[in-house]
RNA sequence: GCGGAUGUGGCGGAACUGGUAGACGCGCUGGUCUUAGGAACCAGUGCCAAUGGCGUGGGGGUUCGAGUCCCUUCAUCCGCACCA
């Protein structure tokens, strides 16, 4: 039996000392770019997430290889960062030591896994032939005026001691630390990704990615279009901007709401309101942003004391602010349409502002394509009345006697009489109740396809809801035609909404047991002067070309995503490459002049200020463009931006001229196949396309997408189900499980045990599994026998085998890739006792020589076979043996399976029917029975339908 | 609240465009070989009052036929979160 762990360690120093891997640039076979996301050299070990990605990627890629293509797998680490940094502030141990030690170890333990890297390729991101580059990209952006630096309100992470990305930001969290981010205003770099919005959100529809995760970058982008609208301030010159989606809805706008840090909050707000003001001002600031935007938090919010003239209708309507209006979106400013819109609802409703009412409802349908073939709005309005029983908890209903309908009182309003009037009138003519109180009316008119039974007609008709309750249960004796028209009935809340009969009825009930709200839907423009009677898309277009015209606003589109903040109060990054002069502002250093070296000697303690700062000999300078004194960027890059682009970087790892060669890379890039996880959707991914964007318009690139495809592995979860983690003490440590059983059999279970995809909680069984497996294979081959014998059993199950296991690894398949290569397995464990040929034993490890190289590759040396199983072809299946002449089909009576039959492939159906009718369980079923039709589906089933 | 995903035996997980649900493996049961076996091999294994019935989170529908399509509902997980 075969020590796994001794061949392998042999196997991986042979492969390293013959370069097995050796990428070849010239080679003219089709080029595949296979890429794992690199990892960070921390000093803990290689986990079981970066075994899963590693390992079963390779598998990949070593199939795509031994399948004739021209594989391009570098491997590398993302160096630079902050843990390396804290770890030399608790330890004294200096960054570039530590982080070298633990490349080291990584390296070590990498090539344990026996991955298909070609090490000559290899990256780390913290040496100066790397950063060198990745402060040329910041040259060539600042070029191109992508980079800028601007005073702003940014992420700061109190513990971390530096700002941070937006994309940083989880959920008010340093995504790093978890400390609370504050906003502090500070002067930083930033990468103009915006520029790139539209173009990074329309490709996504090109790039065969998981569509979760074009999701989450779609969201991220938040492209929204709508316009901005002017308002001036009444009786100033001042005015504000506001960005709306919903122009349409102007001629509703009560308010307006402007963020409670705008510098135009302290110019416009009144004398009286100042106090009020500068409080709530206090407050607001003193917030996080987590606390800010709970959607829990009541609304607040102060009047300044100023009006805002409508554009559209010069109706003055007061300003106030309030922290629901964030500075950092839009304009910072709103106008507030309280009818239609949630939050401008429930301030209106909490401050006693105005609502007015711009869309309505139609149950006609929406628009005024609908209204124009439809039924005119008639000039006769309806009231529906909602009425409360006394004492009971039930409502008053009318039961139509002709057509069983139940609704609730209604009726028309007569010329001269309001809502409430008429709604008593009704009620008293309709049911005979008389002590009658109307308790209020629903906010909202809506139009409804009213029949009007008595004369038999539809009418479009406009309807108001009020609520009404009787104080007594007095009645009076209706007339004979209200008796023969309907029944009174009282029925309770649950009844009400399964037996209303019209919908609007139900829309009113609705609307009054979940305490109405805003109207969001959309529907008919009214209130809207030019808008009325359209619908919302017509009425947005004609509001949006009439601001234009008159100047009022424009059209506009708005992302959420920001502008990249790239600068790092730290020091263990790349140097931002800029130097200040007194004379010459901010001066880029020449590209001669790269690398801007970090220094060695520097101190760590993290103070809120670059240590670059405090090291003279790094700071102070000349400036390249007057030759006087000058000091350098003490903020060092993101470690986002080295890898931004190392992707480019790996084809050409050591070309000291450039930071790649033009032609090399556009011939090996795009990447085809990139690996790695799902958290970095929004971040390393969005900033890697906006790179690969900006250098193809500098005219470096001649593509428009850096990973073709992607594939995110899914998590392995501990035993417990519970994603691993060492508080919880659930880790599983691959090391210990290379040991008991090798790195092929952990690759293999990796693979078998879960949908890569997916991933899932690990159990210890299944690696046994594995192992055992692989005993089995290693028996197998020491059953070889000479011969040119073909069995066509296992021709059949090979070839089979062979094409399922292709297209299941095209599709990151690998559990169901292995479950075939075990069915072959079992097929030749049927033939062991005589014996196997050789040609058999040749297949098995072939086809599973990606899987497990080691053992394949030793035991390929075993039988006598040359050196290296991995420089072989993958096998192909033969259609030949595929054809298939006999089939076992299912006979199905009334669709449930009563006997099996075999048939040939080419059987008549009338064969097929009669051979399944002869069945003895088909007779059981159909003998007392009517056959109504026997459905064939050739080569599949046979289901005949009986009475 | 919005968006997305998932739900299949005791377990991990299969199932192409609707066509014999449970591939492959673990576990379990019985057997063979053995001094013994946690080795290997062979047979069996969705559930049940079992020549039948029931089964892919629940309810309804379309269809000759539904894990797969439609409607509805529940549960879990993950994003975003007052985005105007």
């Amino acid at each position: 039996m075969l020590n796994f762990n001794e061949i392998e360690e042999k196997w991986e120093k042979k492969w390293e000392e013959d370069k097995l891997y050796k990428f070849d640039n010239k080679s003219d076979k089709k080029k595949l770019y296979c890429l794992e996301m690199f990892s960070y050299p921390s000093g803990a070990k290689l986990h079981l997430g970066h075994w899963y990605n590693y390992s079963v990627a390779d598998t990949w890629a070593r199939f795509k290889k031994m399948d004739g293509y021209n594989l391009f797998h570098p491997m590398g680490f993302d160096a630079f960062g902050l843990p390396a940094e804290n770890y030399a502030i608790k330890t004294g141990i200096h960054p570039a030591i530590s982080t070298d030690k633990n490349i080291e170890t990584m390296e070590k333990q990498l090539r344990r896994i026996g991955g298909s890297w070609d090490w000559d390729y290899e990256i780390k991101t913290c040496k100066e032939d790397y950063y060198k580059w990745t402060q040329w990209m910041f040259l060539k952006l600042y070029e191109k005026g992508l980079a800028y630096k601007k005073e702003a309100p940014v992420n700061f992470c109190p513990s971390c001691n530096t700002v941070l990305a937006n994309e940083q930001v989880i959920a008010g969290n340093c995504e790093r630390c978890g400390s609370t981010v504050i906003r502090k205003n500070m002067s930083q770099w930033f990468f103009k990704i915006t520029d790139y919005a539209e173009e990074l959100l329309n490709d996504l529809d090109k790039l065969d990615w998981p569509d979760r995760t074009k999701n989450l970058q779609r969201n991220w982008i938040g492209k929204s279009v709508g316009a901005y609208v002017d308002f001036k301030v009444d009786g100033t010159n001042e005015k504000f901007t506001v960005f709306t989606t919903r122009s349409d809805t102007l001629f509703g706008a009560t308010y307006c709401v402007l963020a409670p840090e705008l510098p135009l909050v302290d110019k416009i707000t009144t004398k009286e309101q100042k106090e009020a003001v500068d409080k709530y001002k206090e407050e607001a600031c003193k917030q996080s942003d987590i606390e800010r935007t709970s959607t829990t938090k009541e609304k607040t919010g102060v009047f300044t004391g100023a009006y805002a003239i409508n554009p559209v209708n010069g109706k003055k309507i007061p300003i106030w602010i309030s922290d629901y209006v964030l500075s950092t979106y839009g304009t910072g400013a709103i106008m507030a349409v309280p009818a239609h819109d949630e939050r401008d609802y429930e301030f209106a409703k909490k401050f006693n502002i105005p609502i007015i009412q711009v869309l309505a409802k139609s149950f006609y349908g929406t628009g005024n394509s609908a209204i124009k073939e439809g039924m005119p709005i008639t000039e006769r309005n309806v009231v529906n009345v909602i009425v409360k029983h006394p004492t009971e908890d039930k409502y008053l209903c009318v039961k139509n006697k002709e057509f069983n309908w139940i609704d609730f009182v209604m009726g028309g309003i007569e010329e001269k009489e309001t809502p409430r009037e008429a709604a008593i009138r009704e009620v008293k003519e309709e049911t005979g109740y008389t002590d009658i109180e109307i308790l209020k009316d629903l906010d909202f008119i809506y139009y409804d396809n009213f029949y009007a039974a008595h004369k038999k007609v539809n009418r479009h008709i406009t309807c108001y809801t009020v609520i009404a309750k009787l104080n007594t249960l007095n009645q009076i004796e209706r007339t004979e035609q209200e008796k023969n028209l309907a029944d009174v009935i009282w029925i309770n809340k649950n009844e009400l909404l399964d037996s209303l009969t019209t919908e609007a009825h139900k829309y009113d009930a609705t609307r009054y047991f979940n305490n109405e709200g805003a109207f969001t839907e959309d529907g008919i423009h009214i209130n809207s002067d030019f808008l009325n009677g359209l619908n919302k898309e017509d009425a947005l277009n004609k509001m949006n070309a009439y601001l234009e015209e008159k100047g009022y606003g424009k059209k506009t589109t708005t992302y959420k995503l920001r502008d990249w903040l790239v600068s790092r109060q730290r020091y263990w990054g790349a140097p931002i490459p800029i130097i200040y002069c007194e004379d010459c502002g901010i001066v880029p250093v020449p590209e001669k002049d790269l690398p801007v070296k970090l220094p060695m000697a520097v101190e760590f303690t993290p103070d809120g200020e670059s240590p670059l700062k405090k090291c003279n000999e790094f700071m102070n300078c000349t400036c390249p463009k007057c030759g006087k004194k000058a000091v350098r960027e003490a903020d060092t890059l993101d470690t986002f931006v080295c890898s931004s682009w190392y992707y480019l970087r790996y084809p050409d790892a050591h070309n000291d001229k450039e930071p790649f060669n033009k032609e090399l890379i556009n011939k090996i890039l795009p990447v085809d196949k990139y690996i790695g996880g799902v958290e970095h959707a929004c971040m390393h991914l969005l900033y890697a396309r906006f790179f690969t964007k900006a250098l193809r318009d500098m005219g470096y690139l001649n593509f428009d997408e850096p990973f073709l495809s992607l594939v995110h592995q899914g998590t392995i979860l501990g035993p417990d189900g519970e994603k691993m983690s060492k508080s919880k003490g659930n880790t599983v440590a691959p090391d210990s499980l290379v040991e008991e059983y090798g790195a092929d059999v952990l690759r293999g279970y990796l693979m078998f045990g879960f949908n890569y995809i997916d991933g899932g909680p690990w159990t210890d069984d299944g690696i046994v599994a594995i192992n055992k497996f692989y005993r089995k294979v290693e028996r197998l081959t020491n059953a070889i026998k000479e011969s040119d014998e073909r069995i066509s059993d296992i021709d059949k199950v090979l070839h089979n085998s062979l094409k399922v296991i292709r297209e299941d690894l095209d599709k990151f398949q690998f559990n169901t890739s292995m479950a075939k290569i075990m069915e072959y397995t079992n097929i030749l464990v049927k033939y062991e006792k005589s014996s196997i040929p050789r040609y058999y034993i040749e297949q098995l490890l072939l086809m599973l020589a990606p899987f497990a190289p080691h053992i394949t590759e030793e035991l390929w040396a075993s039988i006598g076979n040359k050196y290296s199983i991995h420089n072989e072809t993958y096998p192909m299946y033969d259609e030949k043996y595929l054809v298939e002449t006999e089939k076992e089909i299912a006979v199905q009576v009334n669709g449930k399976v009563r006997a099996t039959i075999t048939i040939n492939i080419d059987d008549s159906e009338e064969i097929v029917k009669e051979k399944a009718l002869k069945e003895d369980n088909v007779k059981r079923f159909t003998d007392d029975k009517e056959i109504v039709k026997i459905i064939v589906i050739k080569g599949k089933i046979i289901n005949i339908v009986v009475k």
